[in-house]
Formats: structure tokens, sequence, C-alpha cells
DNA sequence: GGAATAGTGTCTTTTAGACATTATCAA
DNA sequence: TTGATAATGTCTAAAAGACACTATTCC
């Protein structure tokens, strides 16, 4: 019986396997208008020299987003009390490290451009790079499957800001419309009209709200805005027509059916 | 420095924190027009004599995957080779489980309604239990922590069916567009008008394909469909006004804004 | 016949997308 | 002046929600 089994296991630990367990943060924000990613520089074996998230291992009596916002603040200095921080999910692979078998809890972060320099606490370097140059000819090959954990954070961060107010977390409060659409344009790699942006977002009730002031933006003022403390957005803000999902068929029948009722 | 002594770790297993890695499933599926989750009766300590979700160990060598559909296997007798299964998140807090530290990742499988009896392998006991039953004077007092998951993959599958086709790994196929409904209407508690669904349902492309065929319902013909191999959908199916985001000041803001246009 | 369900069609309201207009400020 | 941006308004098409209507079958 396998229930009897676990029963034994229970008061002998070294039965169970020996699976090491870890986290990794994913800290995303948006610098210069492009979506980047905070790496690490590893400082040994495995992959020395490689780029790499933050990351560790869970202490025994430590829950887990702690072990994530302490190995952040470690390894890269940045602590985020305020900023959101959310569990992404688990990569656990056999062979996804070549030392001994490693199941990794990963977090997705995300945080406004942060002006002071991060890192070097005790990674040998950390800086942000910008998520598209990763893997190619001006970016770093990561090491392990952090490439992989990065995609599906990446995808993650894109489809949450169609339906909740995250993407406040990634501007200094108060901000103005126009920079919480160029955080979208960044994060989705799309331009949005900047007339059509405003109205939606005015118009869905609890995403911001004016703070009464505005600022002068070199072409003349924008009102200020704060988030409005609403964590679900109804109705969703959608992206703009997701190309994998726009069958050309179905749109020239939709364009037929439109002739014929003419 | 904590990555030379991560390095160190490598080669001393014994080092780094002794944690239990272990995989629960979260099997849905719509029973009498209720939304139900399988769970299985503890036959030993802790929690002896308990239901809670399926589940074990994880194995050195095995996939998180791999390991989710043994358990379900192993002590339920469900195979679900062709059901959808899918990581829900990872649970570590410290505590959770009163032997010693274990990160549970759990998993979300749906499945169409099983017609033979499962379980009586490994557990003492299997049956499907409705969701809205649990904790109540007509359901179990589930164990550990696992009423918290049971509820977080609930809403993850309520938010799914919007904006994927995964409706339809609740049925068998091929299937009515009123077993489709049915399954929203269980899933999500709600009543949906039969012309306004089958509208939207045919509307989306590539979510169903009608197989030409119909079948007799009691009252009347219904034409058969199968899935269409779309994973995500656009537009997305929205369910009807979320009561928690509906802020009855702003339907009051919206209403006095149309009076003043008219 | 009455009740329940499948399938089709129509009307209204809401929302999205495209675009025009005015005001303001910098170079 | 020219160009870029903020803010507002307008028009059209698409989609959602409510509802009417017919056909079919079981009781």
């Amino acid at each position: 019986m396998d229930r009897e089994r676990e029963f034994l296991e229970t008061y002998d630990p070294s039965v169970f396997p020996s699976i090491a367990v870890t986290v990794d943060v994913v800290l995303l924000t948006v610098r210069n208008g492009r979506l980047s990613v905070l790496l690490v520089k590893r400082g040994a074996h495995p992959f020395r020299g490689r780029w790499a998230l933050p990351g560790g291992f869970v202490r025994v009596d430590e829950d887990l987003d702690d072990a994530a916002r302490r190995e952040l603040e470690e390894e890269t200095g940045v602590s985020i009390e305020v900023a959101h921080l959310e569990q992404l999910r688990t990569y656990g692979a056999p062979g996804r490290d070549p030392r001994l078998r490693v199941v990794s809890v990963a977090y997705l972060g995300l945080v406004p451009d942060l002006p002071r320099p991060v890192g070097a606490s005790d990674a040998s370097d950390a800086r942000f790079w910008p998520v598209d140059d990763l893997g190619g000819d001006d970016g770093p090959t990561l090491a392990f499957d952090h490439i992989h954990i990065v995609t599906d954070a990446v995808e993650r961060a894109r489809a949450k800001l169609e339906y909740t107010s995250l993407a406040t977390s990634f501007v200094e409060e108060p901000f103005t419309l126009a920079d919480l659409r160029r955080v979208y344009e960044a994060v989705w790699g799309v331009s949005l009209h900047p007339a059509n942006f405003r109205r939606k977002i005015l118009s869905t009730p609890g995403f911001v709200v004016p703070t009464g002031d505005d600022r002068a933006t070199g072409r003349g003022w924008a009102d200020l805005y704060r988030p409005g403390g609403v964590a679900q957005l109804h109705p969703a803000l959608l992206r703009p027509t997701p190309p994998e999902l726009t069958l050309p068929q179905e749109r020239g029948r939709q364009a037929r059916a439109r002739k014929r009722m003419t």
C-alpha cells in the first residue's frame, strides 16, 4: 500500500527521494520603452560566467514567497515590499540542473524602472536585459532552462495586462495615461491609438483615479493618475487581434456574409 | 558568497535543506449538473480517514507531470492519456504537513463524467464530491490545506473556460451545444440563454466543428459537434457580469451620462 | 393540447477601432 | 512656423444581451 509506505517515510526522512527545492525570480520592468528582465552573472559552477535568473535554495522553515524575496534581495539588492510578486510556475524536469535533481518554483515580479543601479552584493554582476535580446547577438544566452522560464513569465505578464490592473505596477505614481500606454506598448510590442486607449482606461471603473494635478510633458500638460485599487478589470483590455488566432479564411467568410446582407 | 556555498552543496547533497516534493491532483468533472472533484479517503496517518486529494512523492528521476499521472492512476484508477492536465501552482508553506516540510506541486485535470466507478486500488476509497458540498453538512472536510488547493483549481477552471476551449474537455465527443452549455452552467454556477450561447460558440472560429450528424435528445434533434482544435478563444466567452466587480455607483454614473446625452 | 427543447431571426445597447479637431508647448 | 503630444468628439462595425418565433418530440 502506497499510503502505508508514506506513513513509514514520515519517521525516516532519508527514505523519500532527495530533491532540492529552489526559487527563481523573473523581475520585469520597462526601460527605454523595452520590456526587460533582471539577470545575474553566475560566479560559480555550473554555467560560471553565464547570465541567469536570481534565485537559490529554499530554507527548511521558510515560505516560498519569502525565499523569493530574500534571494532577489541577496543577489541583486532589489527589495520589493510594495511591488507585485506572484508565483509563476514550477520547473522540475530531471536533468535541468546538471548537478542534482532540482525543483524550482519560479516567481514573476513587476517593478517600475529602478533609477539606482542594482546588483553586485552576492552575484558577480547584475543588470536588466531587454527580453527581445536574449539569445540573440546583442544579448546573453541564459543558463539552465531559464530562457523557458523567462518566456513563460513574459507571456504571463502579457496576458495579465489584459484583465488585471497590473500595468500600474510598472510605473511610479502618479503617472500620466501616456506613461501607462507606453507600458502596454512595450509589454505587448504593439503601438496603441492614444485616443482609444484613453477612452478604454477611463471607462473601466476603478482602474485609475485622477489626482487632480497635471504635469508638463514637453508638449502640453498631461493629467496625473493613481491606481484605482481594482485588481480585476471589467471589461478587459484586450490585445489587438492576436496574430496566431486570426484565421484568414474565417475573415473571408465574415466578409462574404457582410456582403450578402447589403 | 552565496554562490560559493551553492558550489559546495553540489558535491555534498546532505547540506541543502531536506524538503520533500510531492504532487497533488485536482481532477474535476461535471456530474449531474454539478462541478465535482475526485477525492480519496486517507488510509494512513496523519488525517487517517479524512478525504484528501490524490497525490504522493515525486520520484528522483521522474518528471512532475509524470508523477501527477502516476499518482492519480495508482490511487484512483483514473488514467488520463487524452484528458487535459496542467500545472496549477505550488503549495509550500512551512507546517502545511505536520510531519515534515513538504512542497507540493498541484495539478488541475479535467475529464468527462466517468461512467466506470473509480478508485479502490491504493487508497481505501475514492469518489467524486460536488465542490459546493466540501466543508458543509453534506460533504467532507479535507485534510491538509487541500481545500485551498481545490478552491484555486475551481477558480482557474472558471477563468480558463472564458478564454480557452477547455470546456470541451468536460464532455465526450461528439457533443451537442446543450451538453457544452451545461458544462459552462455547472462550472460557473449560472444559467445561460441557449440562443445567445449558440450564437457565441458558433461565431468563435475553430471552437467546435459540426460532425454532420444529429442526436435525438428527447425533445427534438440536436446537431452534434467535435472540438475544433483551437486552444485560445477569440473573442473570449466572458462570464455574465462578475458580481464582485460591478460597482453600483459606477453603473449610476454611466446611467447619468447616458441621460445627459439624450 | 401542453411543456420542454433545438434552431433561427430581430432589435437595442455597449464597446472597439479609425479618424478628425483643437489646444499647448518645444525646437 | 512646424511638429509632436494631450484631450475631446464623431462615425462605423462588431459583439452582447434580451426576446420572439417555429419545429419537433414526449407526456
